[in-house]
DNA sequence: AACGAGAGCAACCGCCGGTCA
DNA sequence: CTGACCGGCGGTTGCTCTCGT
């Protein structure tokens, strides 16, 4: 513990990057890639540590930045991503192209939470500031959390759409502790909690749409729900886009545009119901061009516009060699990130929602079929030796399902 | 013109988990 | 098994700029 090694090296040069520094750094990565950040400097011929060459690499001189300021929808985007994922920034950065978590972190700090407040709303919890200051929110979580546990429970959940609306509000355990300053990091190590918080969404978007109920959720969030195995008691709902309705409406300065959803990673082992996302049959987007965030806002349409591209697919019987490749090689197609990793999809709801069909039918049995740890276990145990990086996911993997299953014991 | 407050932003700090020798 | 090293993350700091007085 204590400080980075690095830091404790004299004759490095700290605060602002000079022109000279950052061309330094550039050329050097441009030429050689950055490979192994402490030797950055030193080969670049830079007194700067690895750490400060990442972050200014990272945060200035990629490539791939987007500069300038945020536009209506990304604010809108950050504000719903918070209520989901809160302060873990670099995940809200992934649903952001050529956003930095910093630059969102930023504009969170100084610019979106006083919005929030001038509307009432309290950043953290995204509850209206009046409930906050009443001080029923502990009350009203511990009621909520009561509520999801029995209906977690409950072998009546029904896969209807009427139970999802009756259900909606209270089935999603919280996403993660809105109230502690340091909710990020405790929620970050574990996914569990990783859930889109009904709850608190409705109450979110009761405060910036006009009468917003859980059915009209339904409409805003144009999910139905189309698929569920009743007989495992771990069935996975698909919530499929009912219409081609742009779940982001640029109009609407508060508008839905982050769906209701379970982590495909969590919800395959949450002891009860769980919800996934499947991309429905809808009219693609203009633009072919698909970012992250675009298939966030037109995704869901997008994704079975066409036939699922197997041609980065190894095929298998188990469904399991999908996971082959550390950095899925379509990611790059979609407009996400070179970086994109695999462990990042597992652990990122927001990407899987990005993802494509041909992505999703291979998740799906995965949620469909995988009834508790062991097996899910098995079927992403790497199977070969030329796939580490799926090994190493399959080992994050099964680690995060020996987490939970000892978090949630036999529910 | 000088000053202070506030906003915006870049960078640093401290911690954590993973890896490897 | 252990400790050093490393990359990554979120919180925080401090600098610069803008604007109002």
């Amino acid at each position: 513990m204590g400080r980075h090694s690095c830091c404790y090296k004299q004759k490095l040069r700290k605060g602002l990057w000079s022109p000279e520094e950052d061309e330094k750094l550039l050329t050097h990565i441009t030429k050689y890639g950055h490979g192994c950040w402490s030797s950055v400097p030193k080969q670049a011929g830079l007194q700067r540590c690895g750490k400060s060459c990442r972050l200014r690499w990272i945060n200035y001189l990629r490539p791939d930045l987007k500069r300038g300021t945020f536009s209506q929808e990304e604010e809108n985007l950050i504000i719903e991503l918070h209520a989901v994922l809160g302060n873990r920034w670099s995940q809200i950065a992934a649903q952001l192209p050529g956003r930095t978590d910093n630059e969102i972190k930023n504009l969170w700090n100084s610019c979106l939470k006083k919005k929030l407040r001038q509307r009432g709303i309290d950043p953290v919890t995204h509850k209206p500031l009046s409930e906050v200051e009443n001080g029923e929110e502990d009350k009203t979580r511990s009621q909520e959390l009561s509520n999801e546990l029995n209906l977690l429970n409950s072998e009546s959940f029904k896969s209807d759409e009427g139970s999802y609306e009756q259900s909606a509000s209270s089935i999603a355990p919280k996403a993660y502790d809105m109230e502690g300053s340091s909710s990020s990091k405790i929620s970050s190590k574990n996914d569990t909690n990783l859930i889109a918080n009904c709850s608190n969404k409705d109450l979110f978007l009761d405060s910036y749409t006009t009468s917003c109920q859980p059915s009209d959720l339904m409409g805003n969030y144009p999910f139905q729900i189309t698929d569920t195995l009743p007989t495992n008691s771990n069935s996975c709902h698909w919530f499929t886009p009912t219409t081609t309705t742009r779940p982001f409406d640029v109009n609407s300065e508060f508008s839905s545009n982050v769906m209701s959803i379970l982590p495909p990673t969590t919800t395959s082992f949450l002891p009860s119901t769980s919800f996934c996302y499947k991309p429905s049959l809808g009219v693609p987007p203009e633009d072919s061009s698909i970012s992250a965030a675009s298939f966030a806002m037109n995704g869901p349409n997008y994704w079975e516009a066409g036939a699922p591209d197997n041609s980065n697919e190894s095929n298998t019987n188990d469904g399991s060699k999908e996971l082959t490749s550390g950095k899925y090689s379509v990611l790059s197609s979609w407009g996400l990130t070179d970086e994109a990793k695999w462990s990042e999809y597992l652990h990122n709801p927001m990407l899987m929602l990005a993802a494509p069909e041909s992505l999703c039918n291979q998740i799906k049995p995965a949620t469909h079929l995988v009834p508790d740890s062991n097996t899910l276990g098995a079927m992403l145990l790497p199977d070969s030796k030329e796939q580490p990086q799926q090994s190493q996911t399959s080992r994050i993997f099964s680690k995060d399902i020996q987490k939970l299953t000892a978090a949630f014991g036999h529910i």
